[in-house]
DNA sequence: GTCCTATCGTTGGGAAACCCAACGGTTCGG
DNA sequence: CCGAACCGTTGGGTTTCCCAACGATAGGAC
């Protein structure tokens, strides 16, 4: 049973049609994109986007938990542990025992840490400026804007509303 | 705790997140969303987003080897080869050997892959509703335009015109 | 015809991110 | 005092991605 078919088919390699209009396949290829283009850049710096985010989040609102710092940026509590094991070790942040709450441990960033994160930032804009090389200006707005809205489809993560007590 | 060094250049009151603000970061946050939402809805007639892809890419563009699949969708071979034996074990697609290359395997979808595949489709419209539900139809439209251009430059596993090893 | 290169499917390994569930230590409220 | 809830830690697991081999096959060079 031989499907008559003379088909050639090395002229359409690619073009699922319907997929790629759908915005959550979209959105994969191009997170893993950026993820690469990101990727690449932080390791010169020995960072990783995790690693990266968690440092700037740190350095911005100063000493966090490590579940706050999670919610914020939902990472999960296991691999926070690991990110900030790898970030303590090489001195870019410390780790002390908060001493209000015993429970948690205040995150802080240290000088070198700052200093890296410097370049980091740099490295990371750079490459999100490739990433969206296609776009201009004011798309790239649109586009951050629009995946915002999607990222938060009520209220974030950090505040859950009265309720589930 | 103040922060009292005075920033050379325009000083936001409150910068939430450096992060918040990159493409890479968001599109990363939005595709897990997206990731989540469409698994789940797919969950519900046995299949994943991979799956999905390539049961949609083979009923779409005919009959197609594994690689041409791979590139087209940028699918590892490694996992192509393991999709392909679920999507096969469940007798929505076959793989048969190509009459004029036998190295390839000709992968062509059955009957009951194109029932479950009209299935699947409904309900990966209706999680991808959900996932810009925040968005306008415009909105929505400008969003994939946008994606589409962020995806293109990097045409991920297309072969590349010369280049060689 | 014989080589040589490239591709195809398959198998192997590993990395990174994601999610869930438990445990001891701690805080807080009843 | 006791239970509920939190925190950090450790333990499972899954999925996607990337690299490198191997035998089998196709196409071209000679």
């Amino acid at each position: 049973m031989v499907i008559g078919y003379a088909a050639p088919m090395a002229e359409t390699p690619r073009a699922p049609a319907h997929i790629r209009t759908l915005p959550s396949w979209l959105l994969g290829r191009a997170a893993a994109r950026g993820h690469r283009l990101v990727g690449e850049a932080l390791a010169r710096v020995g960072l990783r986007m995790m690693h990266h985010a968690v440092l700037s989040a740190v350095a911005e609102s100063g000493p966090l938990s490590q579940a706050e710092l999670g919610r914020g940026l939902g990472i999960d509590r296991k691999d926070m542990v690991a990110i900030l094991d790898d970030l303590q070790g090489e001195g870019l942040v410390t780790r002390a025992p908060d001493v209000t709450d015993r429970r948690k441990n205040a995150v802080a960033v240290t000088a070198s840490g700052r200093r890296l994160l410097r370049r980091a930032v740099r490295l990371g804009d750079a490459a999100n400026d490739e990433l969206t090389a296609a776009l201009s200006p004011a798309e790239r707005a649109q586009l951050v804007d629009l995946l915002t809205r999607i990222v938060q489809p009520g209220e974030p993560c950090a505040a859950p509303p009265h309720g589930g007590r």
